[in-house]
DNA sequence: ACTTTTATTAACCATTTGGTTAGATAATAT
DNA sequence: ATATTATCTAACCAAATGGTTAATAAAAGT
């Protein structure tokens, strides 16, 4: 229906159309006209472009998580001490979805729809996350008492868990404690501190 | 294709059908001869019984939310001391969910792609966990210093996102960090009591 | 017994949807 | 200028898909 950008070619017009509709609606829900529409173009030109649905949907899928997982790895991978990595995650992270609000349900959506699909291509392709680092960390400042005895992957799913949820559950969330659009990011706002030090409280001696 | 009921009535038959299918590939996903197949009968049934896709989805959705919250406000309602009711809660909620691990994504899901929908439907149509008096709780413990000062909404949506968010990133999860179905289950079970001592943890004194 | 209602099926129908094609137009090279 | 290539469109096509129907079998009333 409505083209943003003016002056963008065509093929990065297409990619923006499709990100906005199979983000949306998903893989099963999007339609090619809908896209083509959202675009401002003809539908044929999907198919010049990009071979058929399901390529033009792959080419989607990745440019997500390339959004949503790269930037991970920016702090997993740094040498700063626990509590400060995990501040600066909790903090980062909120920021990155909060500009992409609909890539995590989407992006998990999609994976839990076709799990071996994924699991084969993803891992090779980019640098997915790895935590090896992150979780060695904190297994080595729990042997030395610096924080509580946690098992390290328990710990990196609450940090995500905490982080990404409320996003996921924005809908429920917001309807049923009855929060309009503008508390919410509020509410995200207060996250992005309050979190982090929540965690911390969890497993500071 | 499988079914799994041999003495079940028809109606029953479609209805567990259709959860399975709604809830693994969604509304838009799913498809009505699918269905059909799983139920092992004629896709005229499905019209027969539940005149249209929409219809019986909106069954199954209903359905789905009612397996996942009403359980909630048992314990919301309940007037244990908060630690203990946390502990239940994480407990309790985890077991609902390991028996019906897609509901989350299912429904989380259909709601964010379609969230006016659903609000005006719900809301009323059934009971809807009220966290109200729970918030209380933790408002007034707070206040009374028995625990550290928390924002009550905040510390609601600790406790659900590290309960739930674990299920509905699974397969990125096990992927990831490169856990077997078993592991994973293994990771959960631990959960259900490490968690509720993490946010203790977190918010004691 | 037989009439009526309920349950079930196979075949069919209309629309949607992903995808194609033949041809036009614009850009680029020679 | 002319040939060649890339971009784009309208019309079309085949398959998939939600939904219907007419006929039949089974159950329930009478």
């Amino acid at each position: 229906m409505v083209k943003l950008k003016k002056d963008a070619t065509t093929e990065e017009k297409i990619l923006a159309a499709a990100q906005k509709i199979f983000v949306k609606k998903g893989m099963a829900g999007a339609r090619m006209q809908e896209i083509a529409d959202e675009a401002g173009i003809n539908k044929a030109m999907l198919h010049y472009y990009f071979r058929n649905k399901e390529m033009l949907f792959e080419m989607i899928f990745r440019q997500s998580a390339q959004k949503l997982f790269p930037r991970l790895n920016i702090i997993f991978e740094s040498d700063a001490p626990l509590f400060e990595k995990i501040e600066k995650f909790v903090s980062e992270y909120i920021d990155v979805i909060r500009e992409n609000p609909y890539l995590p349900m989407f992006v998990l959506g999609e994976m839990n729809r076709n799990p071996e699909g994924f699991y084969k291509k993803m891992k090779y392709e980019f640098d997915f996350p790895k935590p090896d680092r992150f979780l060695q960390q904190i297994k080595k400042d729990a042997k030395e008492g610096k924080i509580k005895p946690i098992r390290p992957p328990q710990l990196l799913m609450n940090i995500i868990s905490g982080t990404i949820f409320p996003f996921m559950a924005r809908p429920m969330f917001q309807m049923h404690i009855g929060l309009s659009d503008a508390q919410f990011m509020e509410f995200i706002d207060q996250r992005k501190t309050e979190y982090a030090r929540f965690i911390i409280d969890a497993i500071k001696k």
